[in-house]
DNA sequence: GTCGTGTGGGAAAGCGCTATCTCAGCCGTC
DNA sequence: GACGGCTGAGATAGCGCTTTCCCACACGAC
């Protein structure tokens, strides 16, 4: 095992006052020459700090900055679950506009239990981040909501700012997804390939995802004079497994006329198309499949599957945006969402269908 | 757009002093009942500042902890693609262990770019992280090398603990994954199967982690008397897209009598195998294709792909267990790589080849 | 020559904490 | 009953920074 090399003395990080020492300026010298503040400073004390600092390799200290100055460079970023496809890309996207911006982002992970969700908002709070953008399982009729609104509140209050990814019932800013809308059109869509029975693979009807697109998809359906018998709207978890689950279920159940389902995302459908499989059913021939998402892994998919696009990476930089921006509006809102709208994308998974 | 509720004046945060106040103590008597110090303190004063800051709603200003302390509770990771699977589930591992010690960890994304790399690592020790993770992009020759290893040492000798997950030439503590084996393992495994000629889909040369597989997976072969002519072996990047192209150059230029072939990773081979079927091929039959990593998705495609396990959480959550142990030796960093150790995963993308 | 008026460096007062130090108060001891 | 030793609360000196505030100096105007 490598040990740090040499047996070098331990140190402590060059600071600013070694830096001032250094160049032979005084502190507030020093501080302004690295940091850029309003007041100019003769150009070569300037660089005779820079110089210093260089020979030192002096980093400032980002927590005394902060302290210092009152704010935070950091973004607090919250998630369901990071290994997850979906949340990853917003978390790339996050990563990458806040990088533009010199911010650092805190990942942590709700596990998709709000209980340690507010726990985690308590915690992140501590961090005094700048922003706070929260994703991923918001509920219906949530317990937690209310201390949790109390919790944001608070943190608004003191100069953060919360963002939420998809529809909340909370007074905070909300980069809204268009769930509902890209369900309906991914209803229709499939109605025009000639599919007439549909069955669905939600999740817990208490989540807020599962709610609009099963009603986005509800009201697709009615608008072209069709209903899905509650029988064929299958509940299970929001992950892969839950769709493997469901599927397996629905399939023992009986499948009936069913001609396609509705995997209310990309995950839950991979899970669902492995579990037809495993009870000797083709996806795409002998019952087609539909997610959610349009998640990078659903072009690799036998038959390729047929999703609708969110721009996740999109929405994770939006979601900053929409933060950082010091006076959004319903204008800018709207703007932002309209840049995170989804695309239906018909693949093989639900090939037109023959009369 | 909701605009943070009822027009309540902005305040800043409850502080230390504040809360001392409102409970009739000192700043010290409150500092020592709220983070358990060395020194008792009288029951009766600790339940009044436990209140008091329960009233303000109060959380501990972690950057002024951090001050004040000389020490940090950040873990900083680096990575090479937030969201590509292999990365976000170590990223989960790391996060989900991180949380077990009260820590927060902070990510940033190299790109695969070793200039990025660099400067994101200088940055990053602005937070004075207590430990540092890079994952990814490993080169070998890399002319950042020299100023990556200044970086890192001078971050070591101010108190910092910087890991690599993955092989490196440089002097830090190292998480040592089973590449090579694990490739080596697969070549036996696919020459038990009754392959005989083979072909791989590898990253760029200088990138650590193809150089192992290829180098492992070669020495499986020689181990049975087999060899890899170099036409065979096609250079692409290391992302789906590569594999994907990667596959086709290789269709185009002629497959000759090769019957498997092994992208180097999962996302490879899921791009591989896209790029079999666009050209009317179909995987495991006409070609059989083996991936590495064992990704999740691996299962939900079809067919059902041959890879090598890593235990990607696992390996995040023991590079931080790595970076926190005070004094990790060999023996412990054994242990460590023996946790995280690959096991083939033959699937159907691989059938036994009929005599 | 005197007085504004900038300009820009340095001293120093914080920022919100922790940890050392000081010092009452109390017990036990001979 | 005076004193040493302990206990634990409070005052305070930092931690590494930023940002006032002060002031010396130079310049232009009258």
């Amino acid at each position: 095992m490598a040990e740090g090399g040499p047996q070098t003395r331990r140190s402590t990080p060059a600071t600013l006052h070694d830096v001032a020492r250094e160049a032979g300026v005084s502190l507030a010298t020093a501080s302004r020459s690295l940091n850029g503040s309003v007041r100019k400073v003769n150009e070569e004390y300037r660089e005779r700090v820079l110089a210093a600092a260089a020979k030192l390799g002096y980093t400032p200290n980002l927590s005394a900055q902060a302290v210092a100055r009152g704010t935070s460079t950091t973004v607090a970023l919250l998630v369901a679950d990071i290994a997850d496809p979906y949340f990853s890309s917003i978390a790339a996207g996050v990563v990458g506009a806040a990088g533009d911006d010199r911010l650092i982002v805190t990942m942590a992970e709700t596990k998709r239990d709000a209980e340690r969700e507010l726990e985690l908002v308590r915690a992140m709070r501590g961090q005094r981040p700048r922003v706070m953008i929260l994703s991923g399982s918001r509920t219906i009729g949530d317990p937690n909501a209310v201390a949790l609104e109390a919790e944001l509140t608070a943190y608004e209050q003191t100069g953060g700012r919360a963002v939420f990814i998809s529809e909340s019932d909370l007074p905070f800013r909300t980069l809204p997804l268009a769930n509902r809308s890209g369900a309906r059109d991914l209803a229709v869509e499939l109605h025009g390939l000639g599919y007439r029975r549909f069955a669905a693979l939600t999740g817990p009807e208490t989540l807020r995802t599962t709610h609009d697109r099963v009603a986005g998809f509800a009201e697709g359906l009615a608008s072209v004079g069709i209903r899905v018998p509650d029988d064929r709207l299958v509940r299970t978890a929001f992950t892969r497994d839950g769709g493997y689950d469901g599927m397996r279920r629905f399939i023992e159940a009986g499948l009936g006329d069913t001609q396609v389902v509705f995997a209310l995302n990309d995950v839950m459908a991979m899970g669902a198309m492995s579990a037809m499989r495993d009870a000797g059913l083709e996806p795409g021939r002998d019952l087609a499949v539909a997610g959610f998402d349009d998640i990078p892994t659903v072009r690799d998919v036998t038959p390729r599957l047929t999703s609708v696009r969110m721009p996740l990476e999109r929405i994770g930089e939006q979601a900053l945006r929409l933060a950082l921006d010091d006076e959004a509006d319903a204008a800018s809102a709207r703007a932002a969402s309209a840049d995170v709208s989804t695309e239906v994308v018909i693949r093989e998974s639900t090939p037109r269908v023959e009369a």
